[in-house]
DNA sequence: AACGATGTTCACGTATACGTTAACATAGTT
DNA sequence: AACTATGTTAACGTATACGTGAACATCGTT
C-alpha cells in the first residue's frame, strides 16, 4: 500500500516536472517563432539575417530555436536588425 | 522618478560615455524600473524576492539595474514569481 | 543524379550572466 | 549615536550564451 502511494507521488513528480519542462519548452517555440516570423516578414534568409548581425546562420538557427535562453541584448539586436522594435511587459 | 534623475547624474561623469551609451542604457533602464515596479506592486522587497528565486538580494539588485543583460529565461522567472507573466512581441 | 539554397546540429574557444559573500550607503527608528 | 531595513557595488568561481567552422539534412531546379 505505501508503495502505491510511494508510486503515485512518484508520478505526480515526474507529471509536474514533465509539465513544467513543456511549458518552458513551449515558451521556447513561442519566441523562436516569433523571431522566424519577424524575419521571414521581411525577406531574409537566416544567411542575410547573419550578415546583418555580423555573425553566421548557424547563431541564427540556434537564436530561433532555443530562444528562450538568448539575452535581452540579443533579442534586442534581433529586431533593430529588422527595423523594428520589442515591446515587453509583465501582465 | 528621481530615479531617473540620479540615474541621469550617474551617468553623466562623462558627457561623452553617456551620450554613446544612452540608448542602449536606456532601454536597460525602461527594462530595470518595469521589474522593480513589478516587484514593489506586489508589496515584496529585493530581500523577499531573492528568496522567492533561491538567489541573493544583490542577484535581484543586479537584475533591475543591469536589465538589459539578463537572459529571457532570468526575466522569465522573475515574472513567474510575481504569480504574473511576460508579453513580448515585435513591433 | 547532381547541384545550389536554406536550415540544422555539433564541437570548441571566448565572453558574459548568474550565485555568492562581503563591504558599503542611506534612509528611518529607538 | 547606534541599530535595523533596504538596496548597491565589487570580486570571484561557475554556468551558459555566443562566435565560429564543419558536417549533414531537405528541399526545389537543372
Amino acid at each position: 500500500m505505501s508503495d502505491l502511494k510511494a508510486y503515485i507521488r512518484k508520478r505526480k513528480k515526474s507529471d509536474v516536472e514533465f509539465r513544467e519542462g513543456f511549458e518552458e519548452a513551449y515558451k521556447a517555440f513561442k519566441i523562436g517563432v516569433l523571431l522566424k516570423e519577424a524575419r521571414e516578414a521581411s525577406g531574409l534568409t537566416q544567411e542575410k539575417m547573419a550578415e546583418k548581425l555580423h555573425t553566421r546562420k548557424s547563431a541564427i538557427s540556434r537564436i530561433e530555436n532555443h530562444a528562450e535562453d538568448i539575452r535581452l541584448s540579443t533579442l534586442e539586436k534581433f529586431a533593430s536588425a529588422l527595423g523594428r522594435s520589442l515591446e515587453i511587459s509583465i501582465r
